[in-house]
DNA sequence: AGGACTCTTGAATGAACATTCAAGTATATC
DNA sequence: GATATACTTGAATGTTCATTCAAGAGTCCT
């Protein structure tokens, strides 16, 4: 027996790193060898090929982005305020300057439309996940008398995910934060009772 | 002399098709030259390179949508009725199950990013356009009285913009008619007086 | 210490890719 | 109808890509 010299973890976060930055397409196999540390055959071995590598990593990205989650709607506070610091995160990572400013999800989303039917069920499923701890979330609030519409707290999620995936886009046309916080506010506002 | 034998048009909505299906990476030049039925050497001697395709097939896309939406805001309807037929129309390219689903610039922005900032910046440039386009019919409708909020009509227009956006990456993950109408009405809503 | 097992290495492989170009073909002008 | 001037053709080019695999190296058990 020998066990595996690297530490999975790492690997996966670089390579996360490298499919955020290139896309899928072009996160060549010799930008993610060179991201990771691994040499081809050490990743063919752990994770099968690029396609397995790139599951993997989202997988991760969407691990990250529960845990941030859950954390932030944690049972003890408004439910409004944990969505408005959920927007003002998002504004935050669209306006960097580095591979932070897209959502892994999202953006493969976009390019592998009409490509793997896998991969676009993969990403689909992950997003919805999100979408309906978000409802959990919105359901919350409307049980607590928070100040918010009393339409189906899905269709609420529905609508707040939707303005997330909107402005991600947005950004890539302008990342002005002023503006993306305008529309962080013009979307509370759009489920808030009054 | 002797003219060329292809219609520039028709090559170019061909060319815009197979992006539109495929993405930039993966429309190859094979698939293009399947689709457009110019051999390669045509290609590069009209367009120059798969890049100057894609940009003239941006092009044409752009200038299509803007005929589109100039027939749409004509002076003599209600603004308000028009952007209604707006998201009517967006849900509709979106639950198709062709090509026609995607918005070939949203899409390869998304797929672009970080990629080649002269094929981000032209994309961005012809979104804002219709972004501009917009605010100008919302402005008219704020002088005409009809029930629209009193906010900037820049302001009302970018959420608006952002709203299709989103609606486009949420159709990729769940194509649902009802679903996307339901958005569309929150989105109109939410820039209505109340 | 020796042997068995497994992981690592990185050059080699073949496919797919965008692009080029010399030969071929059609048109226009005189 | 001859010549010049384009446009068309598609095989060839060189590059980049994902993937493989045989040789090498480390670890564990006896």
């Amino acid at each position: 027996m020998r066990s595996a010299e690297f530490d999975r973890s790492h690997v996966l976060e670089q390579a996360m790193h490298t499919f955020m930055e290139h896309g899928y397409a072009k996160a060549s196999m010799q930008k993610l060898t060179q991201a990771t540390g691994l040499h081809p055959g050490s990743i063919y071995c752990a994770f099968g090929s690029k396609k397995g590598l790139f599951i993997e990593a989202v997988s991760y990205y969407h691990q990250q982005k529960l845990l941030a989650f859950e954390a932030l709607f944690s049972d003890d506070q408004a439910v409004l305020s944990s969505l408005k610091q959920l927007l003002a995160n998002t504004v935050q990572e669209c306006v960097q300057n580095t591979c932070a400013k897209v959502c892994l999800l999202t953006r493969s989303l976009n390019e592998i439309e009409g490509q793997d039917p896998e991969i676009a069920q993969l990403l689909a499923t992950n997003l919805q996940q999100i979408e309906h701890s978000l409802g959990e979330q919105i359901a919350r609030a409307q049980r607590q008398g928070e100040a918010i519409s009393d339409e189906a707290p899905l269709a609420l999620a529905r609508f707040i995910t939707m303005g997330i995936y909107g402005m991600r886009t947005y950004a890539f046309t302008n990342a002005d934060q002023n503006i993306l916080e305008q529309m962080s506010a013009q979307l509370l506002r759009a489920i808030q009772k009054h």
